[in-house]
DNA sequence: TAGATTGTTAATCGATTAACAATC
DNA sequence: TAGATTGTTAATCGATTAACAATC
């Protein structure tokens, strides 16, 4: 058991959120207990694997029992969500950037949504949920006022590099970007790509080498 | 340089979306040619990883120039989007499943949205772009009908393992996961898990840990 | 108790990086 | 030509797996 801060080799933050998942499974069906190799099994890990990986978290195992459910998916979710909240933007309002924006799986896993933003004016000053569409100059404001650590871009490949750089000029930290480009941002500014498309390609790489992944 | 159906490591297959993305900003720009440096440079790799990655392709790089952007992207795209084109069925006509339906990109890679379906009576029927949103007992007949090989799941959490059951009856072949859950399947369907929740919480440790990371 | 399961160390495997001869 | 850059081999690094003593 190592103190929660150690910093974790990314292949295992990766499959952090698929422990998380599994448990709440898990936990749902009122099961107390899981093993290493449950766990590896419904995961397509080896148990030495999940060994392994949990052996990183503020958690002990039992003998012949394995880990407690209940406190096996409050380790994932503090190690995950941290003990703050984020806070985040969405940049783009349309169908996709809306989807987030309802999204309440985000605040319960404390992602916070401070804002959302676009420069069309015909959504601009439209209702999302319980936020109404700013416009791009008030961007910067928001992010530096309310403390914002996270920008989503949310727009059309062709207009993601100029959001970016507005987000990296208000100050943000990361940004999650689900354009199908490449972004340039300095060194400091941290970015997950999440895009549907390459997860297509992806799979169908997958399916024509004859090959499970995950 | 190797016959492009020679099966490529897992991580060479993710990073191809950001070359091709990369390549195509090259040549927007006008560069007919970027050398490993270049790229490894603008993507964050190293130039042996790029020279490496990129000898698995049906590709010759010249000495003292590089690689020809307008072939490099050719390849990739053979190898992303494969000759033919992949059929898939989006589950899940909410804003997710609308924003994908909408998505001209999709098309562009050869990759073609055969329907999209829902259970909910207040939205079959109604038309997003070319398709008319279709009720889930039609699933199975399109899919075998037109040799739909890919489901996407943009369902709620709660309803997702379900939805997978169906699809795999349907005899898909691979699932793209947009759903915060873990799915159970059988061996032989590839499962591609892309969620914009995990990625925010790979972001937040990120930064947490003070750390670009893509 | 006997058997199952953890936690951890050591062995293996695979991916990344370094190095350099070949080449344009 | 001299210098830059590829393609590839060898070295390093890191992640996964195997193995097993400790333990409940």
């Amino acid at each position: 058991m190592k103190s929660a801060l150690s910093i974790l080799p990314n292949p295992v933050v990766r499959r952090l959120p698929r422990y998380l998942t599994h448990v709440r499974e898990l936990r749902r069906a009122d099961l107390a207990w899981v093993s290493s190799r449950g766990l590896a099994e419904a995961l397509g890990l080896t148990s030495s694997t999940v060994r392994q990986d949990l052996s990183h978290l503020s958690l002990a195992g039992v003998s012949k029992r394995g880990y407690e459910t209940r406190r096996l998916e409050e380790v994932l979710r503090e190690e995950l969500d941290g003990r703050k909240a984020h806070r985040l933007v969405i940049v783009g309002a349309g169908y996709l950037g809306c989807a987030l924006a309802l999204h309440g799986d985000l605040a319960e896993h404390r992602f916070e949504t401070c804002g959302i933003f676009d420069n069309d004016v015909a959504v601009i000053g439209t209702q999302v949920g319980k936020l109404r569409v700013k416009p791009m100059s008030l961007l910067r404001g928001v992010v530096q006022g309310k403390g914002v650590e996270i920008g989503i871009i949310a727009v059309p490949a062709h207009a993601a590099q100029e959001v970016a750089d507005r987000l990296v000029l208000a100050g943000i930290r990361g940004i999650v970007n689900l354009a199908y480009v490449h972004l340039r941002v300095p060194r400091r500014v941290a970015v997950v790509d999440s895009r549907i498309l390459a997860s297509l390609q992806e799979l169908a790489y997958a399916i024509k080498t004859r090959h499970g992944a995950t």
